[in-house]
DNA sequence: GTCTATAGAGAGATAGAC
DNA sequence: GTCTATCTCTCTATAGAC
């Protein structure tokens, strides 16, 4: 399955809405507003004027603005969890499997839904408390495909550190990359930045 | 000079507010704050009940809410580069000075100060353009600090992947945290989170 | 499903008394 | 230097016409 295949089967599902449709629309432009302005700097109107609507318009579809933040965020999971699992299944060594999630997220953060997987990090404390009880269970699927890899790592020795203090720091420092990495900019492709993160890491021989 | 000595001589160049004076003591609560809640979610009316004020009083120390943002970060790049080269200082071999830095920022984020360093990090977008501006003029002198250990480290065979990219993994991994790390949780210390972090780096051997 | 119009709440900031 | 009182603006969300 590469990625548009996945994407399509996750619309089947409705897991993801289509970006075709107005949900999908809205929930897209929501996540470039949110991660370039921050959400609350985000207004109603801002949401709507992205995709050409009054902002009184936008409530036909959502009944508040964090239900917005909160179904990008679920979105986002969503895809992002499927990504995941399909890139480390492709891998056939420990290490490989390690590098396989390294450049998953790396192109999550820093490829076309990159603006979401920002939101969820930097906007997390704008949804309410329920709402983060439930992307967090959400969430625990995903960290589950990581932690599984770097215990298995581990356990064959090429891992000195805790598992899941490695998951933490790579996810500070995948995270991070939105705010300095500029795919665009000619200089390092998302492989050379994987083999940076690669090389910054021990490996005991 | 010890962490109290470093923050007096500061204090008495005028580089950082007396925490025991009205304006010091309003930053120190205004960095919590921030932290805990977000810029945007604190209210003036938030911050002045903070120190036992009301609303109005606020804007007789400060002009507009955003120039508390940025006397917070101001005053945290000023403490906390002081705290660094004190640190790099002290160590001897260039692994040493590296260990030295991580050292010290984490003590930053997770420390008395944390507070305001993650401000610093988190709440970089909402300060006004002119303002980000002059932050990071005095950002760059910190930053400097961890270049040159790593650019020694890098001339020495130490260190394989690029000291740009190096320092940038490390701004994200630490930062982040503060987001999960509890001191006080009585299991891993500061000086054993330091260790975990060496021990994901590769030092050639 | 989108429009216009607006309700209702809360925000940052100001003015003048003390 | 802090108080009370309040101005003005902008925000989210609602109501009802089309």
């Amino acid at each position: 399955m590469n990625q548009a295949e996945i994407l399509n089967a996750l619309i089947a599902d409705n897991l993801v809405s289509d970006p075709k449709g107005a949900r999908g629309r809205l929930l897209k432009e929501a996540a470039r507003l949110f991660r370039d302005k921050g959400y609350e700097r985000t207004t109603v109107r801002d949401l709507a004027a992205a995709v050409g609507i009054q902002s009184g318009s936008l409530f036909h579809h959502f009944r508040t603005k964090e239900e917005i933040l909160k179904a990008v965020m679920v979105e986002t999971i969503h895809l992002n969890t499927a990504l995941l699992k399909t890139a480390v299944e492709r891998a056939q060594t420990g290490v490989a499997r390690l590098r396989a999630l390294i450049r998953a997220e790396l192109e999550s953060i820093n490829g076309q839904t990159g603006e979401a997987m920002a939101v969820l990090v930097y906007e997390w404390r704008s949804l309410s408390e329920t709402s983060q009880a439930e992307v967090l269970k959400l969430r625990a699927i995903y960290e589950q495909v990581w932690l599984d890899v770097l215990a298995a790592l581990k356990a064959e020795g090429q891992l000195s550190a805790d598992p899941f203090v490695v998951r933490r720091m790579l996810t500070g420092a995948l995270s991070w990359t939105i705010t300095w990495y500029r795919p665009e900019g000619g200089g390092l492709s998302l492989d050379g930045l994987t083999d940076q993160v690669m090389a910054m890491m021990a490996f005991p021989r």
